[in-house]
DNA sequence: TTTTAGTACTATGTGTTGCAAGGTATTAAA
DNA sequence: TTTAATACCTTGCAACACATAGTACTAAAA
């Protein structure tokens, strides 16, 4: 049961950041390491046990398909790519965001 | 299980409403009613059901407190306001949401 | 060969949040 | 007395982010 500033991120990061690796696989296809990592360079803080199952979540809606393949170095690796489905959803959460921009500005504006 | 685009901005206001609330209330003291009008006028849509819990979690938090006020009509009204530690907070999440925007524009922007 | 380290993916349980649905209480008008 | 309007509250549920732990594959060190 606590607070601080970590977990007023944590708790405004629910939605957005699905919406985030959707805008990133729209750029280029990837697999989860490498998304990680760009989300930490745009400055998204989250760990593994949140990106993965979000992965697969994703997936099963049919948002994202996915491929093998082989690595150098470590195991293969599991490329992922948004499909038709993900990209209208995608074009929903841009709305929906949009949205919410606004909302706060409205509110703090007045 | 499921979709639409409504689910997609239920989610993304996770955590932001309760930021609003708590700049809504950072300019003037209000009662519940009031605050879903305002909401509802900012575009962000919330039910009774939503905000009355999340007013009395911010103020077990000790974010806000209440006075009650007889109304000339109906049952009289809780008026809260904000506390000291209720503006620090606020502080934080305007941080918080700062950030989140500009994350979302750095991947966007790629 | 066996062990160690690094990389990549998966599973389980917890707490917080937003919501649907329904309920209680007060006041004034029909 | 009944109805409508206003205002507040409660319960049960689903979705999400997270901590934690575990599996599997590869290559280099012992």
């Amino acid at each position: 049961m606590e607070n601080g500033a970590e977990n007023v991120r944590s708790q405004m990061r629910k939605g957005v950041l699905e919406y985030c690796i959707l805008s990133i696989l729209d750029k280029k296809e990837a697999y989860a390491s490498a998304i990680l990592e760009e989300l930490k360079a745009a400055n998204m803080i989250v760990v593994e046990g949140t990106v993965y199952p979000l992965l697969i979540r994703q997936k099963n809606q049919g948002l994202l398909s996915y491929r093998w393949e082989e690595s150098t170095q470590g195991p293969p690796r599991k490329y992922y790519c948004i499909t038709e489905k993900g990209r209208q959803q995608l074009g929903e959460m841009d709305l929906a965001w949009q949205e919410i921009v606004d909302t706060i500005r409205t509110i703090k504006e007045k």
